[in-house]
RNA sequence: CGGGGCGUAGCCCAGCGGCUAAGGCGCUUGGUUUGGGACCAAGAGAUCGUGAGUUCAAUUCUCACCGCCCCGACCA
């Protein structure tokens, strides 16, 4: 990253760490403008967390497919709400052979266009569903319950690394129900699910809730989602899901016959997380010195750095070493051994610090002398001596404190920046500065695009567990029965 | 697609109408170091984004093209 970058960073932290001073080395940008490279050690986070999920997902019943990349034209266009929403970011393949030309030049070979265009899938409602038509013929086939880990491209305009990237991983699940009210209570386990994921395991709180129709996906009934705050105030979209209705299942002939020999229509529904999540652990917990990860997500919880003097004591202490390592091996810890002996103490501290490894633990002679070693905690600042009896212990204790801790301290932030307000002018104001906003809203989808257009906030959320009060719209005065929250976001 | 900026080694960049294109980071080798970003020495690494023009001479000036970044629009 560039000596401007870091300047800038130092200026206003906020807008610049992601790019600068963890993302860096968790991913690079790809060959195509706006894809990225996630390396090992990014990758491994997102491994994580995917296995955990993945984990998830199938004890709540769902089983893993595999669908195309490619997903014709026609299927696109037969959901009409579908189509307008993704139309304008869809990357198109129309060729399939490339040729050498007069010059030498390898180009396109106009003889070899496909007869249909065939649309990167930027989502996989229309291949899967159209799959689900075929499958399903009877209310015995119901429910079906599918997910799929993929790549997905989205040609943004615009792209963020982690946050908006033209291709991202991603988690997709698909499923198809008899009933509408079973169809809910799946949209809205799923989004149980990814809160779950978001609180429990990455220790980043979240507020589940409703989205506005102008903010729904494309083709839905309706949109849940989890929204977090970054720590400068701003929100983030990280999970969804979606109560399809029968939509889809008109546009692509999901149809069954019940237990009365009645055809019938589906109820759909689709939920996905993404890589993006991976952009909001790091702007939740890291700071000035990097990467801050909760012990659940960490690939590496524990790394031991062994002080090496002199041959002399330098047996002792990898004995030492070794038997911590072992030890915590043994507790399930995930532990790493820095024995590089060609980098000094100050470098392998700092890398660890900017990788967010929880946990680090320096033992020397002296350590070895005293029965003890040094250990510091990623999220504090200083360093202290734990004694080696009973160590294990206390480090997998330390390693459950730090996930609370750090779930603690992020949701404290977000108490602290969401406020009630009626007045819209002030809100004008303050929503520059960030935080969530709880307004009374009309409903209306003009005031609703008028306050984006005035303040570029969106509607983040109505949320799940806003009570009833009566009050009326912050921007045209009617009637609300319940707040929203209002937000900047990602 | 509008407005602005930038393309010189893996990265950050200096430079100038002319001589062997400078420096820092990183890398390699050897040595000394090692309890919070080490030091010394020697080295490797550059079609100066591409093409054309002006000129005795272009990395430098002009034009075109390509690419990237930022701000909008778009999207989330």
């Amino acid at each position: 990253m560039s000596n401007k970058q870091l300047t800038k960073r130092e200026e206003n932290f906020s807008q610049w760490y992601l790019d600068v001073i963890t993302a860096a080395d968790l991913a690079e940008h790809g060959d195509v403008k706006g894809t990225m490279i996630i390396k090992p050690y990014g990758y491994a986070i997102w491994e994580r967390l995917q296995r955990i999920l993945d984990d998830k997902i199938k004890e709540t019943g769902h089983q893993n497919a595999y669908f195309p990349m490619f997903i014709p034209k026609s299927f696109f266009s037969k959901e009409a709400a579908h189509v307008s929403g993704f139309a304008k970011e869809c990357a198109v393949v129309t060729h399939y052979r490339l040729k050498t030309d007069e010059k030498g030049e390898l180009v396109v070979d106009p003889e070899a266009k496909l007869q249909e265009e065939l649309i990167v899938r930027p989502t996989s409602e229309t291949i899967i569903h159209s799959a689900f038509s075929r499958w399903i013929k009877s209310w015995r086939d119901l429910p079906i319950l599918i997910n799929q880990w993929a790549n997905i491209v989205r040609w943004e305009m615009r792209t963020r690394l982690f946050l908006r990237t033209s291709e991202f991983l991603w988690q997709e699940g698909h499923t198809a129900h008899a009933t509408e009210a079973e169809a809910e209570a799946e949209a809205r386990k799923m989004l149980e699910v990814y809160k779950w994921l978001a609180q429990d395991i990455m220790a980043m709180p979240v507020i589940d809730g409703q989205k506005s129709e102008a903010e729904k996906f494309a083709g839905a009934l309706r949109t849940y989602a989890i929204e977090a705050m970054m720590q400068d105030g701003k929100s983030l979209q990280a999970g969804t899901s979606h109560n399809l209705g029968q939509g889809f299942a008109k546009a692509f002939e999901v149809k069954f016959v019940d237990e009365n020999n009645t055809q019938q229509y589906a109820w759909m529904t689709s939920w996905g997380v993404s890589t993006r999540l991976i952009g909001g652990l790091i702007m939740t917990h890291s700071d000035n010195k990097g990467l801050v990860l909760p012990p659940q997500l960490a690939p590496i919880q524990v790394v031991i750095i062994p002080i090496i003097k002199d041959d002399n004591s330098a047996k002792k202490v990898l004995e030492a070493v070794t038997k911590l390592k072992e030890d915590l091996q043994t507790a399930a810890v995930r532990v790493h051994v820095d024995s590089r002996d060609f980098e000094t103490m100050g470098n392998k501290m700092y890398e660890w610090e900017k990788k967010g490894v929880p946990l680090r633990i320096e033992i020397g002679p002296r350590d070895v002398e005293n029965k003890q070693v040094m250990l510091a905690c990623r999220d504090q600042d200083k360093k202290s001596p734990l004694p080696l009896s009973g160590a294990v212990t206390a480090i997998t204790d330390l390693l459950l404190d730090m996930q609370k801790s750090l779930f603690i301290k992020a949701q404290k932030r977000l108490t602290e920046n969401s406020y009630n307000i009626d007045n819209y002018s002030e809100f004008t104001k303050k929503v520059e500065n960030g935080g969530f906003f709880y307004a009374h809203w009309c409903g209306n989808a003009k005031c609703e695009e008028e306050i984006k257009q005035e303040t570029k906030a969106t509607i983040r959320c109505m949320p799940f567990a806003q009570k009833e009060e009566k009050g009326v719209c912050m921007k045209c005065n009617k009637d609300s029965k319940k707040r929203v929250i209002f937000a900047r976001a990602y």
